[in-house]
DNA sequence: ATCAGAAACTGACTTTTATCAGTTTTTGCT
DNA sequence: AGCAAAAACTGATAAAAGTCAGTTTCTGAT
């Protein structure tokens, strides 16, 4: 056993009925267990970096982080974000490519590194495992056409909106209707794909339309329907 | 043999070095080969609509098709286009999802129709098609990425001249250096994510700047640094 | 070759969004 | 608890892009 204590095994992400790997022969996951190194990360840290070489994948067992593309002047576009049980970096290996995203931890996050080689003798031993690789990362491509449609055709208040619930259905509200994550207005702007400044006033009216409160970097969400209404759903 | 008799069988795809499919065993290609059904259709013909349920997927032997969401109003976005050997429509067999997107006939097109038991079959025994799909999915995706932070972050403008790069790219121009591929102003603001009247304006700013020559729908591309100037490659 | 309809074009105007510059509040570290 | 820096906010203004309405040109069918 490489790990230090405290670091899970893959035995507690198949305990959380982990959707990828829970496919795998006992042997398979002893192998992948041996190879893998568990790191723990801090808000802001980098695990991987676009336009890097990376040599394995990354499964998340806590935490949250953000993956996104540096754009014109230096300016994110967060793609999308990834959560306990996501694996990350798989697709870079698989198509031998250079990272495509960069990959930032926004919530202290345990993540797993899992070498390359090991994910192409999983791909072809396990057909179960490739297939439901090949599932999510057609699942990935279906919300990237989303996503690309919403961008180019809805307004920015369609789209803030959106982000909302989307972000509620991602993460999930606290028992005070919170959303469980935290974002700074830059980061919710390089979601939507506009300027700070813009989503900051969109929040306020929000506010004032009694949809959400504020609570600094907090947002409650009080009326659902009524962004729904907005978002075009 | 179903086919008739002008319609081409798999070995001229083959011949065509197809990137998926020439890894197949020649039983696995028989069967293949004697499963499917081709088409011939004409310009403007739906192949597979956004929504809907597809039992199979596609293999372009020749012809373009675009492939688009329907978004506000009716209003299209082109995700993407297809060209001879591209195959589409796997993904929503492979997730069990309706199909994402709808295919259009934009050039008469040949195309053969393989039903979806024959992908998973595929997928399952051929580990090395298994992995050409992966990587073929994973480059689309990566593909998708860059389209999303293009679409936030660059002007219209900067797009207008990325997307006549691309198209060059993904379907050369002829002796004359015109593009092979002829889209309406409507479809070019399509993929541009843009209006109509917004593309037209830019198109004769190019047309004067000595960037592009138009002929009626055929666009000449005359100064292609230029254009990459103007894109912010 | 003719012609109808669709597409392309154009100008004027409106709306949306971004930028800029300054002020206020919050966060996170010590 | 204190404080510096970053983030959030705000108002004014500019720029980018969209819409509308009319005219001209092109395409494709007969």
């Amino acid at each position: 056993m490489k790990n230090i204590q405290n670091f899970p095994s893959c035995e507690e992400c198949i305990a959380k009925d982990h959707p990828v790997f829970k496919d795998l022969t006992p042997e398979q996951l002893d192998n992948v267990n041996y190879d893998k190194a568990c790191n723990i990360y801090k808000r802001g840290m980098v695990v991987f970096q676009e336009g890097h070489r990376i040599n394995g994948f990354y499964c998340v067992f806590s935490g949250i982080l953000k993956l996104y593309k540096t754009g014109i002047d230096g300016k994110e576009q967060i793609i999308r974000f990834a959560k306990d049980t996501d694996i990350i970096g798989y697709r870079s290996i698989l198509s031998s490519e250079l990272a495509c995203t960069t990959a930032k931890v926004i919530e202290d996050a345990t993540i797993c590194y899992i070498p390359g080689d090991q994910l192409h003798t999983l791909v072809t031993e396990n057909p179960a495992f490739a297939m439901k690789l090949m599932q999510l990362t057609c699942k990935e491509l279906g919300e990237a056409n989303n996503y690309i449609t919403d961008i180019a055709q809805k307004t920015v208040r369609e789209r803030l909106a959106e982000i909302l619930l989307l972000l509620k259905e991602r993460f999930d509200l606290d028992e005070n209707q919170v959303l469980q994550i935290s974002l700074t207005r830059e980061e919710l702007a390089n979601i939507v794909g506009t300027a700070t400044e813009s989503v900051i006033r969109l929040l306020s009216e929000f506010k004032q339309d009694r949809l959400i409160e504020l609570q600094g970097r907090k947002i409650k969400i009080l009326n659902i329907a009524g962004l729904k209404k907005i978002a075009s759903f």
